[in-house]
DNA sequence: GTCAGGTTGTTCGATCATGATCGATTGAGA
DNA sequence: TCTCAATCGATCATGATCGAACAACCTGAC
């Protein structure tokens, strides 16, 4: 409503008078830059009186939101006795989410993150999207006009050159922006957004070191492509792989991201004949859906799990309803909402002086049945079975 | 970010003069990071009267935030008799806390940690340690079995055969351990150690690009390679150069670590004659020290900075003192500290059920005078003015 | 037009922060 | 134990800052 000038109002010190609440919200930008004002320099700036300015100061001070000195004002400091008891002010923000889907993976994270803005009274408004940049835009802008919301949530699509254009404008937005289990990049045009992820590379990793001490020499992946968990799953298995020593040339890796339903009895059945060529005795296996599948798969084709067939499911929404239950690396999804509503209220209160936070969260390896044992009698049974 | 600041910011002796709230602030920072201050050293730091400081250190005794001792003060001391017995309940938690130097860095990371303890009721107990493994295991050996501690933090030498294996035994130890400004390996061993770093690579890379965008196309980097952040900054300039399509092979990339003092000009002279040939107009310098004296150098040779030859210095300790001020790349000490605390504590009282956190702060980049302007008739004037 | 309610500016005595002076006190070394 | 230099605190002077009271101004309602 109220259109604001340039980032500084520049020439003109008398020019248009400011309300007072723009001069508070000034005031308040100079405070979290410097650290510091005098109401002498801030009163000339803004071209008012200097009892304005102190005015201004006790009405900011009683809130806490400053504290008084002699001759200007600091940041809240736990120095200053006249500090309101009452600390906790209604102090509720309105965050914004915006998430790639509503029905898998991210029901937890929205979950952890209202729990958190329970706490501390913020309201959460959700809005769930596609894997798609425009979309996510479209999304986000939503709730930019349609809500007064302070902060923002949200897990865009970074792929592509729409994705890095999307990641530049979130960077660009005048309020705080944290991305929930997406990174930037390294590049400066992002340099303000926050992220909270789960390392999926180590989770697969852990996986993999996982299926490699329970005895087995060959161990593959299986993806799914459409995902952008995808490519950091392969990314760690390979890395364990190096690490382990397993030539990966050789191991079985097969994507299911565009097999049909109707074609995948076909598709497993392809893989088992990899897995049977190449000694591969256990398999990594991206959305635990997935994993599910296969390992029903397995169970109807006569390959005992985990005797000829291990598996280890990426993700762990349904992997214990399978017979046998499914090992699964399980992300820490109610922490990552929880951490991203921290960080974005954390910004909201501290301002641009707090320096920008990027975290990693490990997720858990659930050992279940599906992966104990080790092989037994190697590739021989698996063959035999068939 | 970037924020512009003027020569008066910080520390400065006869610097801006500082709100007295600010000075008990600054005073409870010095009281932190060291243990214990004087007046003397105070009052010549922040350009008051030793009366001054007396007053605030009475100010700050009355409420029970220091101890005053004769010629200054020292954090709270249960001998203190004087104290005001309004004191809360003892702390939760002790926290040991070993760093590699208790003079350059990690006094600003200290007070950080201190700080947030406070506010947590936890206790800190600060060891020195070295850059060395042996030492560092040794510091931390004697915070366990002296003291009774509930978690460590601690910012190891990871480098070598020594350093992986210290890491496996921080891993192993029955208490939370967080690494500050160090970071462990994707390895397995260490899947429990959380960490707290500076992003320097971010640093070093958002140093190169503000000086590619003040006009320079040949950007050096002078490193100290005694310095375990060494390698990270010469990472980050080295993306920045691919980034900015800079071929890095023809770029000056010179080590300080075992120069002598003595031969110090010798090896500047060197550089210089170097950044001609090579028509480098710009150089990175880790360690604003190195970059103070490499300045110093710069003027008495007669070489215009930032004119002919503009700097950027990392790590943000003296910088400011140079002539010109020298632009400094400054990692969030104090934060460091802080979110330690509160890994730390976190860890404590949520058990194994919370899920390993790793953190990454961004550094500031603080432009002074010794980098704004860009090259001035390029190399002409430096080869001129030699 | 007028009046109420809000905001801003001016004046001026009260208050505050700081430094200088100078005895009184302290404590470390002889 | 003694001594002496360093440190401390009471007091005052000074200049800057603050706040109460009142005046001026703007705005919108009736």
């Amino acid at each position: 409503m109220t259109s604001r000038q340039g980032p500084e109002q520049g020439a003109e010190p008398a020019g248009k008078s400011l309300f007072s609440l723009q001069r508070r919200e000034k005031l308040m930008d100079e405070l979290r830059a410097h650290g510091s004002i005098t109401v002498r320099a801030i009163a000339a700036e803004l071209g008012v009186s200097e009892l304005t300015i102190r005015r201004d100061v006790n009405l900011l001070a009683v809130e806490g939101l400053v504290s008084r000195v002699h001759g200007g004002a600091t940041l809240p400091s736990p120095l200053d006795r006249t500090a309101s008891m009452t600390r906790q002010q209604t102090n509720r923000y309105s965050i914004g989410m915006v998430v790639p889907s509503l029905d898998y993976y991210w029901p937890q994270v929205i979950s952890g993150a209202r729990a958190e803005a329970d706490e501390r009274q913020a309201k959460i408004l959700v809005r769930g999207s596609t894997y798609d940049a425009a979309d996510n835009r479209q999304q986000v802008q939503a709730l930019l006009t349609t809500q007064n919301i302070n902060g923002l949530i949200v897990a865009p699509d970074t792929t592509g050159e729409a994705g890095r254009e999307l990641l530049r404008w979130l960077n660009s937005l005048p309020i705080p922006v944290v991305l929930a289990e997406r990174r930037s990049p390294i590049e400066i045009p992002a340099h303000r957004l926050e992220w909270v992820a789960t390392d999926h590379a180590f989770g697969a990793g852990m996986a993999t070191r996982h299926l490699w001490q329970e005895g087995h020499r060959k161990i593959g992946c299986m993806t799914d492509s459409n995902s952008p968990t995808s490519a950091h799953v392969v990314r760690g298995w390979l890395q364990a792989l190096g690490a382990l020593r397993i030539p990966a040339a050789q191991s079985v890796n097969e994507d299911s991201a565009h097999v049909p339903t109707s074609d995948r009895a076909e598709h497993f059945d392809r893989i088992l004949q990899l897995c049977r060529e190449t000694d591969t005795t256990a398999m990594l296996v991206h959305s635990d859906t997935q994993a599910v599948a296969f390992v029903q798969h397995c169970v109807d084709r006569g390959v005992d799990v985990p005797g000829s067939m291990a598996v280890v499911g990426y993700d762990d929404e349904v992997a214990y309803l399978a017979e046998p239950a499914i090992s699964a690396v399980r992300p820490p999804k109610q922490y990552v909402g929880r951490l991203a509503v921290q960080l974005i209220t954390a910004r909201i209160s501290e301002g641009p002086k707090r320096p920008v936070h990027r975290v990693q969260l490990n997720p858990d390896l659930i050992v279940r049945d599906s992966s104990l044992g080790g092989p037994r009698s190697s590739a021989r049974a698996l063959e035999d079975s068939l």
